[in-house]
DNA sequence: CAGGTCACG
DNA sequence: ACGTACGTGACCTGA
């Protein structure tokens, strides 16, 4: 007989395991909203096992059910664990699914847990077979001997330590098999059986050492000298023979499975490309099409999905160009900025065809150039501003967009991927699209496929959007926002494509010349922190500026992070007295940052036209938010002077133009008000007055005729912004540097005095734990999965959540719609002032000198107007000559 | 590629 | 008792 490679699986212990070691419920979720964690990290850590390992034979054990011998024996046995989450267990049902598919045979028994099926099975090998026992569970160390060794799972599931018998000899100094021994004294908190009193690890292997075993330590209990042990153990004989028996791992389990049996078989890659599938594993997907010998199979089509015939055209003719078509603008672009595009499709949803083009080839003839240009052709698009940006930088313009799936997808789950086969599933249509990491590969893998390939997947896209526009709509109408979608989403993104492809004028010079300065003044400063500190290190290294401060210059340890102490700026703003290279690192920290990421990087996004175009992700963030990034021109600094002077480089277009900044003053605080309806907050609006100093006065219960100082209204700010965060009492403590029960007895004196924020703040977490979402004045989403989890942290985060996101959700639809208005109107007046970026709660605009007063007017009017409250919208403006200056 | 840090609202 | 303020993006370090 060929040599036998077995490895026993305790499936139990490691789908649990591999549930913990992820724990981003977040991010691992199917499409149907199944957790996948523990699925993910199980099928990596088999993925690894069988190339580690290559064996012949593979049996995975599970428990089945919790009654087993052991709790007829000892009914607590594993009592008072704490149950399964909700979140491990749905996914245990596909576990068998990922095995089947793996040609790996799985077992159970009534009666019997996971351990005794390896366990038995280990001890009917063969001399000459290699057995490998994998468990998360130390208590299976007890089965190695020559030819079984047991790996256990550390960090999680990703590393295995071996356990032979003459590692276990060298760490605890006994036999395998004399674990159940030791156990049999010391008991084992986790399966909750209980042991001697008062006997741990250290004293039952000492025991263990000298008397081998249980059984003889009682023969042989005389030997003892008189003790309080002694007079345990002979107390508490029964408990101890008990413990032993549990923890002994059975080998004569009636199991009906013989070892031949595990013998491994092939694949079935048809499951498990379904199964990749249905969990939305692109990567493992992506994997399995690299393995030799094994082609994807393709995705079925559905009988009842419409028969598209792809056509490839060079010379595109008029009635090849529709009234109504999905158009598809394909690119391999991070930034589609700068690069060209690798193809262009666009449907006949009638004639159920599909055209694929060149994309350059096609903006050079003038009947597509049109099409794409009338505003009364209508076209479904997916991420329509990157098309129109693309069309725009190829000599075109696109006009008539009617449909935008990633903004739908987007706005009905904040979640949703922007894939098409993960919509079309969400929509609950066949998923006859490949995920583009499959066909074009990721990182430096990426590339363009052979030309059929790639039309196929253009011609799958194309069809999609034509199938996805129909239910995304009626989905958008179930749950109220079709209104969102089409009054600000879509039209916003004709906005924002206007927005980045004007972009920003910069003077790269400024930023040149400051960043060469700072170069020299960090070089000063570093020699200067190498003086104090003794030594040359990296400063940006928190790990060696830790061992600088805490270890050798011995500060005292404020705060600890996952990976060692914490040097951020709060703690060395508490370190400061302490020792004088404080104040120097946190300004070479200052110097730096500026250095890094605004003075050396920022020319380099100066495009040809001495512009910087932003991105605006507007499908993004989880509150309904813009993001901007390469660059984020959201981020500029501006709170201290020697940053905010980088605001100098950005400069209008001509000479005779300025900048013009206008910004919501309070709008958070506005929409709390409103929403909360809190009768002193509102009164404090509508009467204009400061709204930290109204806090203040009431929270420190001043009489009318006591100023306010400036110190109160600090700390009346601080609780004002904790309050929109959905306030603790330790982040209030950690801002403002008070202790804990200060910060509490704050937040509760807050409440007293604006109940009807304190109302809110209750009712809107009820609401969220009641329907699962919580939504903003325009009615836009977003979905809480965690409002419930048994999580401590987990809920509290959600519950925080719910109560900031329809705060800082409806202020986001509030600019937005002002946007829209503001960009209208500008339209409409012929106006050549333009809209730049916008940062949350303010815009910036450029144009001509002469156009400032109409703006100064314009611009507050349609952002105040944009919503209608309960207390009054208010804008601030400036004008100036660089962003510096507004 | 994750973690720490820090820039903005 | 738990260990956090809400939302982002970019840079640096060091596995």
């Amino acid at each position: 007989m060929a040599k036998r490679t077995i490895l026993l699986v305790d499936g139990s212990s490691l789908a649990f395991r591999s549930f913990y070691s992820i724990l981003d419920l977040e991010r691992f979720k199917n499409a149907n909203g199944l957790h996948t964690n523990a699925l993910f990290s199980f099928n990596r850590m088999l993925d690894n096992v069988l190339a580690q390992f290559e064996p012949t034979h593979v049996l995975v054990a599970f428990d089945k059910g919790s009654k087993t011998f052991r709790t007829d024996k000892y009914a607590d046995y594993k009592g008072g664990r704490d149950k399964a989450p909700g979140e491990f267990k749905e996914q245990m049902p596909y576990f068998p699914i990922l095995l089947d598919a793996y040609g790996i045979r799985q077992y159970s028994l009534e009666n019997y847990e996971a351990d005794d099926i390896i366990g038995t099975l280990a001890h009917q090998a063969e001399t000459e077979d290699e057995v490998i026992v994998l468990s998360g569970d130390k208590d299976l160390t007890q089965l190695a001997d020559e030819h079984v060794t047991v790996y256990i799972t550390r960090k999680g599931v990703s590393e295995l330590e071996a356990y032979t018998p003459a590692s276990i000899q060298e760490t605890m100094g006994i036999q395998p098999r004399q674990i159940i021994e030791m156990k049999g004294l010391m008991g084992d908190s986790s399966d909750n059986y209980p042991g001697v009193t008062r006997i741990g690890e250290k004293t039952a292997l000492k025991l263990i050492r000298s008397y081998d075993s249980v059984a003889e330590l009682y023969e042989r209990i005389d030997e003892l000298k008189p003790s309080k042990m002694k007079e345990n153990l002979v107390n508490e004989k029964d408990i101890a023979l008990m413990s032993r028996d549990l923890a002994e791992i059975r080998q004569d389990a009636p199991v009906e499975i013989s070892l031949e049996e595990t013998k491994r078989e092939e694949k079935d890659v048809e499951a498990l490309v379904d199964f990749y599938r249905e969990m939305n594993f692109n990567s493992f997907l992506e994997n399995l099409t690299q393995e030799p010998g094994l082609s994807l199979p393709a995705v079925e089509e559905s009988a009842d999905l419409p028969e598209y015939t792809l056509q490839s055209v060079d010379i595109i003719e008029t009635e090849m160009l529709p009234e109504k078509s999905s158009l598809l603008i394909e690119h391999l672009l991070e930034n589609y900025h700068e690069g060209t595009p690798i193809g262009l499709a666009w449907t006949d949803p009638q004639a159920h065809v599909v055209y694929v083009a060149d994309f350059e080839g096609a903006l050079q003839q003038d009947d597509f150039r049109a099409w794409l240009a009338d505003e009364t052709k209508a076209k479904v698009t997916k991420d329509s501003k990157a098309a129109e940006v693309l069309v725009h930088r190829f000599g075109g313009e696109l006009n008539g967009v009617s449909f935008d799936v990633d903004i739908a997808s987007y706005l009905l789950d904040t979640h949703n991927s922007d894939q098409l086969a993960d919509m079309l599933k969400d929509a609950s249509l066949p998923a006859f699209v490949q995920y583009d990491d499959i066909v074009y590969g990721k990182g430096a893998k990426q590339a363009v496929p052979e030309t059929e390939v790639l039309h196929e997947h253009l011609k799958t896209k194309a069809m999609a959007l034509d199938l996805l526009e129909a239910p995304q709509i009626e989905r958008l109408k179930a749950v109220e926002m079709e209104d969102l979608y089409r009054s600000i989403e879509l039209p916003l993104s004709d906005v924002l494509a206007q927005m980045e492809m004007i972009g920003i004028k910069v003077d790269g010079a400024i930023l040149q010349e400051r960043n060469e300065l700072l170069l020299e003044r960090l070089a000063e400063m570093e020699e200067e922190i190498y003086e104090l500190a003794g030594e040359r290190f990296n400063i940006n290294s928190p790990k060696q500026l830790g061992v600088i401060l805490f270890e050798k210059l011995d500060l005292p340890v404020i705060k600890k992070t996952k990976t060692g102490y914490s040097t951020a700026a709060g703690v060395l703003e508490k370190l400061v007295n302490a020792h004088p290279i404080i104040a120097k690192i946190m300004d070479y920290r200052q110097v730096a940052k500026l250095q890094s990421t605004y003075l050396s990087s920022l020319p380099e996004y100066i495009q040809a036209d001495g512009r910087i175009h932003t991105r605006f992700d507007q499908t993004l963030t989880q509150t309904g938010r813009l993001s901007s990034s390469d660059p984020n021109l959201q981020n500029i600094p501006t709170r201290l002077e020697e940053g905010r002077k980088i605001r100098q480089a950005f400069i209008p277009t001509e000479p005779d133009w300025q900048f013009f900044g206008a910004d919501y003053s309070q709008i958070e605080l506005r929409v709390l008000a409103h929403i909360s309806q809190d009768e002193h907050m509102l009164q404090a609006f509508r009467d204009g007055e400061d709204i930290h100093e109204t806090t203040a006065r009431r929270v420190f219960n001043l009489p009318e005729a006591e100023v306010v100082t400036k110190d109160m209204r600090r700390q009346a700010k601080a609780v004002n912004f904790g309050i929109v965060y959905g306030i603790s009492d330790y982040g209030l403590s950690q801002n403002l540097n008070i202790p804990r029960k200060d910060a509490k007895e704050f937040i509760e004196t807050y409440f007293a005095k604006f109940p009807g924020v304190a109302k809110y703040m209750e009712e809107i977490v009820a609401l969220a734990k009641e329907q699962g979402y919580v939504s903003t004045l325009f009615q836009r989403r977003r979905y809480l999965p965690d409002i419930k989890a048994s999580n401590f942290n987990v809920r509290s985060f959600a519950e925080r959540t719910a109560m900031n996101s329809p705060i800082q959700g409806t202020a986001a639809d509030i600019i937005k719609l002002a946007m829209i208005r503001l960009q209208e109107a500008l339209d409409e007046q012929d106006l050549r002032s333009r809209i730049l970026l916008q940062v949350h709660d303010e815009l910036i605009l450029e144009g001509p000198a002469e156009e400032m007063e109409i703006l100064s007017e314009l611009v507050p009017k349609v952002m105040e107007s944009a919503a209608d409250l309960d207390v009054p919208l208010l804008v601030e403006y400036d004008q100036g000559n660089t962003w510096y200056d507004i």
